[in-house]
DNA sequence: AATCGGTTGTTATGTTGTATCATCTTGCCA
DNA sequence: TGGCAAGATGATACAACATAACAACCGATT
């Protein structure tokens, strides 16, 4: 959290108190939280919140790499590399939701290769595995 | 279409009239078409179509590999490897809409290599991504 | 004829995300 | 020192995506 306020300063960008408890909320998770997970828990302490409120605060997070959207569950995860330019891929657990972050160098040259080869321009990577982790594998 | 039917045939399901419709209401664009999309076509010949009657064509569709979802959008597209185990990466160009299917060994391998090593079980694998395709590109 | 599984009809509702405009704060500077 | 501009938040409404729950239908089997 100390690192998330120090980015937000070296950048110049503004981590309020109302992104910085959607942050502290996403964060404390270890399983991605939905958008109005988000909102019941800040509306705990702040009674004006509304969903636009908690959108406006996660795509600040997103954009400043705090946070990540994990797109096959419609929610939020805080990201294990905060600030750091990185690509990640999340092997997420259907009995027990968690969702692991990975960065795997040997996935980025594939994909690189592939988008290459159809000479794409890449923007935005959604690399989602569901499946059984480890521990719940037994 | 044939080889949809073939396919349905051969499992021992319907490939009834609504979810041919539906299928060849994905199939005919080759950009990713929303729920609601399909919902405005399908009910210009079928009346009493309602979004449940929409989603369960849908899910049916997926189920039997002949359509997928692209979850980044939550729209759906017609495979291009239909019924054949397989599994897909899709290139989105975010300014013609249009969503292309890649298959890449290379991308399955490092795919592979990372799960065993977390041992994760993979059941399902999401891979999109975003960007400029090269006609956009110029 | 009874019934059983699979499909569709129907109504309502739940979940996720945005548009729009008003208001407030802070810093700047003319 | 008054006014303006940019960034942030408040507030209301709505749009877009998806499912729950139960009724009705239909063909195949017994």
């Amino acid at each position: 959290m100390a690192r998330a306020r120090a980015l937000c300063t070296e950048r110049a960008v503004q981590l309020t108190p109302i992104r910085e408890k959607v942050l502290a909320i996403v964060w404390r998770s270890h399983k991605p939280v939905g958008a109005y997970d988000v909102l019941d828990a800040l509306a705990r302490t702040h009674k004006a919140a509304r969903p636009p409120t908690v959108y406006r605060a996660l795509d600040f997070l997103m954009a400043e790499g705090l946070i990540h959207k994990i797109e096959s569950l419609n929610a939020y995860l805080g990201c294990g590399e905060a600030g750091r330019p990185h690509t990640s891929q999340f092997l997420i657990c259907r009995e027990c939701g968690t969702a692991q972050e990975i960065v795997d160098g040997g996935f980025d040259k594939a994909l690189e290769a592939a988008t290459r080869r159809a000479r794409f321009t890449v923007e935005r990577k959604v690399v989602e595995i569901s499946g059984i982790c480890a521990r719940c594998a037994h």
